[in-house]
Parts: C-alpha cells; sequence; structure tokens
DNA sequence: TTTATGCTATTGTCTATGACATATGTGCTT
DNA sequence: AAGCACATATGTCATAGACAATAGCATAAA
C-alpha cells in the first residue's frame, strides 16, 4: 500500500516506515506519544502522522539505549544532546574492546578503511586473505564481528548509506561461505548435529553465518535453514533430521517479548535431548537468560560450548 | 503479553503468534473477522483473541494464494477443500515443461529425489559435482532454474514443508556463491560493471544468484548488493560505483503495479548511459515491458545482452 | 547484611469501531 | 480493442480505554 514507503522525498516518514526502520511497533509509537510526548510527528493531508528525519533518527537512538537496559519513562522524554551523552558512555567500552591491540586491530582498522573508502573489491579481498592468515576462527571472533557491530553501530548513528551496508554484508556473506565451503569439504561430519536458523522476524543472515562458520570449524555437522523459519517448522525439521541442537541468532532490535515467548514455545516443541543454543546480540538474552536455553553470549563461547557437549555425551 | 503464546497444550494462538506465523498483520486479522467472517477465533480468561491452530494453518493456505494472485474476498471465506482445490489447479504446467529429457533432465530428476528423500548433503554434494560437470552457465540454466521453479511450484501446493524449502534455498545459495567465488577468482574483472540487487519488497536472492553468477562467468564485473534496497539507494550506490547496468530480480509474487512504478521511478532516478535489466517469472514484465528498461525473459537471454552491450560500447 | 514479600508505577499490547486512500474490477463509450 | 468513469474491495491508520506483566522500591523477615 505504501509503494513510496511515504518518505524519500522531503524525509518524512509514516509509521509503518517508522517501525520498520526502527523496530518499534505502531501501538508502542502511538503511546510514545500520548504519554511521554515524543515523538511528536506531524500530519500530512490525510491526517496521519508524518515522521520528520530527525525524530527517526531520535528514535534509533532510543532504542538502542532500551535495547542496552534503559527504560522508556526514562529517555524517551530527553533531548537528543542527553542521549547522546548516555550513548557515548554506552559504547565507549565495547568499541575500546574491539580496538585490541594484538595486531588483529590494524586489519581491523584497514578493512574500515576500506569500506569507508567504497573499495567493495578491495575490501573483498582484505577479507579472504585474513581468513587465510588468520584462519577461520580468529578471523570471525577477532576481526568479522567487531566489523559487523561498527558497521551496525555506524548505520544507528546514520553514519553510512544502506547501500554501504548492504554491499558490506553482501561481502561478508561472501567470505563467510567461501570460508564454510572450505572447512566443510575436508572435514568430516561428526558430531554435535547442529540445525541453524533464526525466527521469523529476524532477517539478519551474518550472525548465522559466522556461527555456522565457527561450528564447522569445529568439526560439527551443521544443517542450516536460513532465516526466518516458523516455529512449528523448526520444529519439523528436527523431527526429520534429529539435530542434537538447535541454534539460534538474535539480532540486537528484536522485540524482547517475541525472544522469550519463541524460545519458550520451541523449548516445548522440542524433545528435552534437544539442547537449544540461543545466540547473538539480543540484549533480552543476557539480561533474562530463559530457562532450558543455552545462552551463547559470544562467539568466542561456542567452542567451549561444543567441548562441553561433547564431553557430556560419550 | 502473551507468555504461554496462548497456545499451551490444546495448540491456540495469540493475535501476535499468528501475525508471525502467517505474515498477516494484526490489523488485517481482525479486519478480514469482521468483514469475511474468518478467522473466527475464541476468546481466552481476557477476553484476547485465540486462534486455534486448525485456523491458523488455513490461514497459511490463504496466504499463498494471495501470494499467487488471488484476492481475499475470493478466498477468505472458502473452506479448507475449496482452497486445496485451488492450490492443486494452480499448479500443472510448468511441471511438465521442466521435465525435457535431454540427458539434464535425469539429473534434475535425481536432485528432486535427493530434496524428496531429505537428503540435503546428498544433494548439496549432487549440485556442487554437477556445476563441475556441466559447468556454471548449463547448471544454472538447465538444472537449478528448473529445480528453483519446481521448488516454488511444489511449495505453492503445500507439497512440501516450509523448512524443506528453507533448507534447498540454502542449500542452492552455497553452491551458486561457491560458483561465483571460484568464477571471480580467476577472472579479470571486465566490463560491464553491473549493480545487482532486487526492490525492497523482494526477498528471494537466489534468483539475482543466478543472474549474478551468469554474469560472472560472461566475465562481467558484479557489484552486488543483496536483495531488498530502497530505490534511493539503488540511485545513491549508482552515483558512487557508476555500473554500465543496473539489474533487478523480481520474483513472481511481486505486485505489478510496484514493479512498473518502481521500474519507472528508478529510469528517472539514474542517468540515461546506465542501462536498467529486468529480469525475473514477474508476469508483468513480458506483459507489459516498461519504456527505457531491457527485460530479461530468461536467464538464457543474459548472455546475448552482455554481447549486445558489449558491441555498443566499444 | 541479605533475602523474601508486597505495593505501585511503568509499559507494551490488546480491544473496538470508524475512516479512507489506493487497488482492482466492471461496464459504458468511443 | 482501448480509454474512461464509477463501484467495490482491501489494507492500514486513527482514537481511546483497558489491563496483564514487568520493574523498582520499600518494608518485613531471616
Amino acid at each position: 500500500m505504501d509503494l513510496s514507503e511515504g518518505e524519500s522525498k522531503n524525509l518524512h516518514f509514516s509509521i509503518a516506515a517508522v517501525e520498520r526502520d526502527t523496530g518499534i511497533g505502531k501501538d508502542t509509537l502511538r503511546v510514545w506519544e500520548r504519554r511521554y510526548g515524543f515523538p511528536q510527528p506531524g500530519r500530512d493531508s490525510f491526517g496521519e502522522r508524518s515522521y520528520p528525519l530527525a525524530q527517526v533518527e531520535k528514535l534509533r537512538i532510543i532504542k538502542r539505549l532500551l535495547d542496552a537496559g534503559h527504560r522508556p519513562g526514562q529517555v524517551v522524554a530527553l533531548s537528543v544532546e542527553q542521549l547522546q551523552s548516555i550513548t557515548e558512555a554506552l559504547t565507549a567500552g565495547p568499541m575500546a574492546l574491539a580496538r585490541g591491540k594484538d595486531g588483529v586491530g590494524q586489519l581491523l582498522d584497514e578493512a574500515m578503511g576500506l569500506l569507508r573508502a567504497q573499495d567493495i573489491d578491495g575490501l573483498r579481498s582484505h577479507l579472504h586473505q585474513t581468513v587465510a592468515s588468520l584462519g577461520v576462527n580468529r578471523f570471525v571472533i577477532e576481526l568479522l564481528a567487531p566489523l559487523t557491530t561498527m558497521v551496525g553501530d555506524a548505520w544507528m548513528r546514520a553514519e553510512i548509506q544502506v547501500f554501504e551496508e548492504h554491499m558490506f554484508t553482501e561481502c561478508a556473506t561472501g567470505v563467510l561461505r567461501q570460508a564454510i565451503h572450505q572447512l566443510s569439504s575436508h572435514a568430516l561430519h561428526r558430531q554435535p548435529r547442529v540445525l541453524l536458523t533464526t525466527f521469523p522476524q529476524e532477517e539478519h543472515a551474518v550472525g548465522l553465518l559466522m556461527a555456522e562458520s565457527l561450528l564447522t570449524s569445529q568439526g560439527c555437522h551443521c544443517l542450516p535453514m536460513g532465516v526466518k523459519t516458523p516455529l512449528s517448522d523448526i520444529a519439523k525439521a528436527a523431527q526429520v533430521h534429529r539435530p542434537d541442537i538447535v541454534a539460534l541468532s538474535f539480532s540486537v532490535s528484536q522485540n524482547p517479548n517475541h525472544v522469550l515467548d519463541g524460545l519458550a514455545e520451541l523449548r516445548r516443541l522440542l524433545p528435552a535431548q534437544i539442547e537449544i543454543w540461543a545466540g547473538g546480540r539480543a540484549p533480552v538474552l543476557q539480561r533474562r537468560p530463559p530457562a532450558g536455553i543455552t545462552v551463547i553470549a559470544d562467539l568466542a563461547q561456542i567452542e567451549a560450548q561444543v567441548q562441553r557437549w561433547r564431553k557430556r555425551k560419550p
């Protein structure tokens, strides 16, 4: 229905476009307006809400803070400056952490430089080279994951264009696929068997591919199913393929309740001997780890978890 | 907040869960109930809608028919049996067409057999083998494209599970990515430079990858951008990367008007010397080819189009 | 000091109905 | 056939009220 997405021309967004761009539901957007006085969209000629770009960007910042554990009442009504000072305090940590000066930091800077210079072909060959020299494990954990986070942050802050993010994602996807192919071609398929996918709302495939590459390099037998699989179909696939583990990836912007509900539901649908591993940047996983679910807080934990599984099953 | 998704023992779903599982929005679900009398959820103890599993499954069938071009008023009120007879009538033709038995037909049958037998690993290695023996061109045009069509049809008729389709897609994606990587690693990057992507509504990435693999094997320099790129960002990317061609892929279920409007709009946004190629199964492309757009009716035409371009630009 | 319990404010989501722009289909006219 | 007007179909938005689940906090008990 909204073929032009409402925005484009003068940088105004329909409520549907804002929901898509920020991950904040329509109902929530309206109720925030009612309760906190923000956002305060104008109205177009049809009387419908029309959000200026500035408010959408502010909403993105707010969303980040909510994901980080802040509560709406504390932040929704604040000014952009106040929000930004909170954000800075927040992002200072991980950034420095990613910038470990173990030599990989330099490769990371190079990659970021190539991206900034729009040199996608250069970035691709740089990444391929790095895979070869570091090995898949270190490549994913020390380079690609931080790089993806940095790109995500930059996108959140509207510092990079959508198409740049698309091209980066495409590039990362290609490199990861290639790495996985090489690994699996001369790896015997061992245990555990891991079914990999995401919930229906989740579109981000890169996290899943990073997990797949790490698992494959650990000698696991991966059964990748791509993104956006309905719960009942995950269960059906598990019934047919009998994995030892069902691994799910969640990105930041996932609705916490959907995540928890979905995991609880899936836990109910799957037999108890199949473990469920939930990984990714969805903050709710760390804050309220659900029962019966193995939370993978960090890609680097995958190795340890696989070893734990192998010890338990003789 | 529906902590149990409502469905617990007797498989009942909250409206949010139904939206998630069917892709039909909450507003739409409520308005269908109001207008067509279906779905007709019960109410839980809080007075909220509670959809039994049977209705959710019926909604999934309806969603498929809508994607295939039917209209809600025609199908929402029908019985499951009536829906199924429509579904069956929907896809009888293309099956026979794909079954040309020029020797490749046998490979096609083998692939289909492996898929039916749920042997994804077998399918993957079968496809890899076929790429190696046939070459990328014949593999894509004679095997993978028909196979994809067959799978799509089978999905339409609900003959295969969603998860089987997911696994097939994942498998095809992996094989294509691998093929593209091999091609581009020992190919000099020549002209034309082709920017590849899809419109925002389009999720299917396999068509795009098939095009990329064929273009790469023709020696084109591909700039893949993944799926779902907003028009304005396609234009921005073109401004930065200056491709000779912008290639777009459309699947069957695309809204014809969105396709035509989008192409017209994009034509306006791009400088005239950049060609726009539109390919894929969207019927409107064949029926009403838009001005200023090169329609690629068939993957096999890509080779000829590339040669045409090279002749024109010395 | 720590742990458990209960109260209160917060917050997201659901309900209901009405409105209406856009898409689609039909029929009439050229 | 092709163009155009009108009618119907359809998705999405609006408003406002309700309430269950959560989180924060204070108080009571161990």
